[in-house]
DNA sequence: GCTAATGATTGCGT
DNA sequence: ACGCAATCATTAGC
């Protein structure tokens, strides 16, 4: 009776093969505009993908140097610093990472065994009605494309808290960190030792940022800001414009015997450079500067002569200084 | 907690 | 692209 049964069945599915057919081809034709329906999602699937991968979300966790955080040379203090600030981004993205393997894994299991159980229920069936390998196909894909939608959905949710996590926590200017001493040092001794003229080339930037275990625009920023409070309170830096003038003649003249200044290999227009005020420079300067430690009753200081090209474009010239300017012995064209 | 110092950012001019 | 000036945001000293 149920073999019988079955018969018919195959018989009727075989009477009805080509409106089956044409059924399967309007499906395969649905799911191809799906498909394409789908195809900017997977674009942006493929992005997902990239950027999990980029922040080392999709990979396995490495142990040892460097290993989310990126490569992306995000400027902000000393690489100590920096590890320091990363730190804190590192466990949060590792605890990013743990609940995305998981979750993706969780996924990945429900949609094994759900296809399995579809794909059970479907043998089961195959006993009393003829069940088709291209149906059977056709159902484990539906549950895949499920499954797809869903592991997008953890995915972008996933970027957006990395997203997050960055801006929080790797944005410099919250996580603002002191230059180390010796960065400081290096940065002040070149300033103040060219102070005629605070305005390092490329090069020199580069040894310096080398020198002090800082990038190139931090150096940058370093003496952007530097010319712009000395020329607003020449006065406050005084006392350390003199240590660092003393610290450099006395390194001069330890060294002297070598022939080289304080400036080996960074040259610059001011003291050493192609011009030949190398030797007198910064003996120059340091007169100038001490001279200069005396300030007139009124308590503001005269800018010191050779600084004021850098100076004098724009700093508010004090008003003990008239039109005149008799105090200006600039060694400009106007002597 | 307040304040000065300081590194970074932004907008503008050159 | 670079520098200046103003400003923001954080750190450090008190």
């Amino acid at each position: 009776m149920k073999s019988a049964l079955f018969s018919v069945l195959c018989e009727i599915k075989g009477k009805t093969e080509n409106t089956s057919q044409s059924a399967c081809l309007f499906h395969l034709a649905m799911s191809i505009q799906q498909h394409q329906e789908e195809d900017p999602p997977d674009a942006q699937l493929l992005r997902l993908d990239n950027m999990l991968l980029a922040e080392g979300v999709s990979r396995p966790e490495k142990r040892g140097r460097g290993a989310a955080a990126g490569t992306t040379a995000t400027p902000g203090g000393c690489p100590n610093d920096t590890s320091i600030a990363h730190s804190d981004y590192r466990a949060k993205l590792s605890q990013i990472r743990q609940i995305y393997h998981s979750e993706l894994e969780k996924y990945e299991q429900a949609c094994r065994e759900f296809t399995t159980h579809v794909t059970n229920l479907l043998r089961e069936q195959s006993r009393v009605r003829p069940v088709s390998s291209r149906e059977m196909e056709h159902m484990v894909g539906m549950i895949h494309g499920k499954f797809t939608a869903i592991q997008r959905q953890l995915k972008q949710s996933t970027c957006e808290a990395v997203m997050t996590l960055r801006s929080r926590l790797l944005d410099a200017r919250r996580k603002r960190r002191n230059f180390s001493k010796q960065a400081t040092e290096v940065l002040n001794e070149y300033f103040y030792s060219h102070l005629s003229n605070p305005y390092p080339s490329e090069e020199t930037k580069e040894e310096l940022a080398r020198k002090g275990g800082i990038t190139v625009s931090q150096v940058s920023n370093w003496f952007g800001n530097k010319r712009i409070r000395y020329k607003k309170n020449t006065g406050k830096f005084q006392e350390e414009a003199t240590m660092y003038t003393e610290k450099t003649s006395t390194a001069t003249k330890v060294r002297g015997s070598g022939g080289q200044s304080s400036c080996q290999s960074t040259p610059s227009p001011g003291s050493c450079g192609p011009f030949p005020l190398t030797s007198g420079g910064d003996m120059v300067l340091t007169l100038r500067t001490l001279a200069f430690l005396q300030p007139p009753p009124g308590g503001v200081c005269l800018q010191p002569p050779t600084h004021s090209s850098w100076q004098r474009a724009t700093a508010p010239q004090p008003p003990s200084s008239p039109a005149g300017d008799s105090g200006s012995f600039n060694s400009d064209v106007s002597n």
